[in-house]
DNA sequence: GTCTATAATAGGATAGAC
DNA sequence: GTCTATCCTATTATAGAC
């Protein structure tokens, strides 16, 4: 038991909820250091450059995520069907069964969009090919391995934006059942 | 030519799009103002109510949209199939080809989701029954019909928040082509 | 390392002149 | 009806005490 303070990695665990509740822009250091426990000004002394740091290191930790979670799984040997099933067990979490919103959604927003577009594009790039790549192992022709991910990625990223707007996960549920009872083709 | 100033509609036509741009909180009251070309007390002279009836009165412009551009047209007797293609060019060009957010999307961020829920949900459930009374008509099974119409919106949703987060349209335009192709099954 | 205090700016909203 | 000026609060950010 080396330190009892929080670590880093902990305390933007703690930031990432305020940026996936609103925007980038709808986001206040007011509540970013309550939701950490802080001081604000104790905040800058951990990120000097404030909330873009913020959310840049919100941003990497969720790429972190998605390529320890998503990505490496992905790519593993092994049936692809269980891999995908696997993916959407992770997403349901990461998620929280529907009742979080993804960053690629709030971080696009407004200047954000400008400031984080790269990093946004990086990763869905990425989560789009592991997909792919997937789909093709299973079997799937390179037209429809993309065309598969593609769309499995825009159920996930609509369902997320429908089950907010309704105040009801219910949808996000139903759409994670039946892009498992499709299964890659 | 009773009047030369600008109508109420157009005014609220030209604040869409800061709604659009960002999320409710993201909108500020100089940029609202800047796009209709007024000050900000001008504003208020015909928004007593300041933002929040600002945004009320978009997401009811956007309501109207809906019923007189989807809906309606959705429930007129004729081919599923080319109503179905009227839809999706209408939301082709209210989308302006993937590049302008949808308000299902912005206005149910932060604390804004709380005041207009109520609404969007509203919106949502008459999208999806518009949808799946079209395919019921196409000959669709009640459960197939409600599925297909879920997805349908799920990809139209998914397919905005990936294009905006990569900066490039061309998702949203892939999709459209995509459900046009896959038709009503 | 965290706090209080405070600066500087932007945001939402109103008063009152024209 | 629109404007300038202004108010109050929130917001981002920093200085300096402990």
């Amino acid at each position: 038991m080396r330190r009892s303070k929080k670590s880093r990695e902990q305390i933007i665990r703690e930031l990432m909820p305020v940026f996936r509740g609103d925007s980038f822009s709808g986001a206040s250091l007011a509540e970013l250091a309550a939701a950490v426990g802080l001081g604000k000004a104790s905040l800058y002394q951990k990120f000097p450059d404030g909330k873009a740091q913020m959310g840049a290191e919100v941003l990497d930790q969720a790429g972190r995520w998605m390529k320890t979670e998503i990505l490496i799984p992905l790519e593993q040997p092994g049936d692809p069907i269980q891999k995908f099933n696997a993916m959407l067990s992770a997403v349901d979490a990461f998620y929280e069964g529907g009742q979080m919103s993804c960053l690629l959604n709030t971080f696009s927003l407004g200047e954000a969009g400008k400031l984080y577009r790269d990093t946004l594009a990086d990763s869905i790039r990425r989560w789009r090919e592991g997909l792919a790549g997937l789909a093709r192992r299973a079997g799937l022709t390179p037209k429809n391995a993309t065309e598969w991910a593609e769309e499995v990625l825009l159920n996930i990223q609509g369902a997320l934006v429908v089950s907010r707007a309704e105040g009801d996960p219910s949808v996000f549920q139903r759409t994670l059942k039946r892009l498992h009872r499709r299964g890659i083709a």
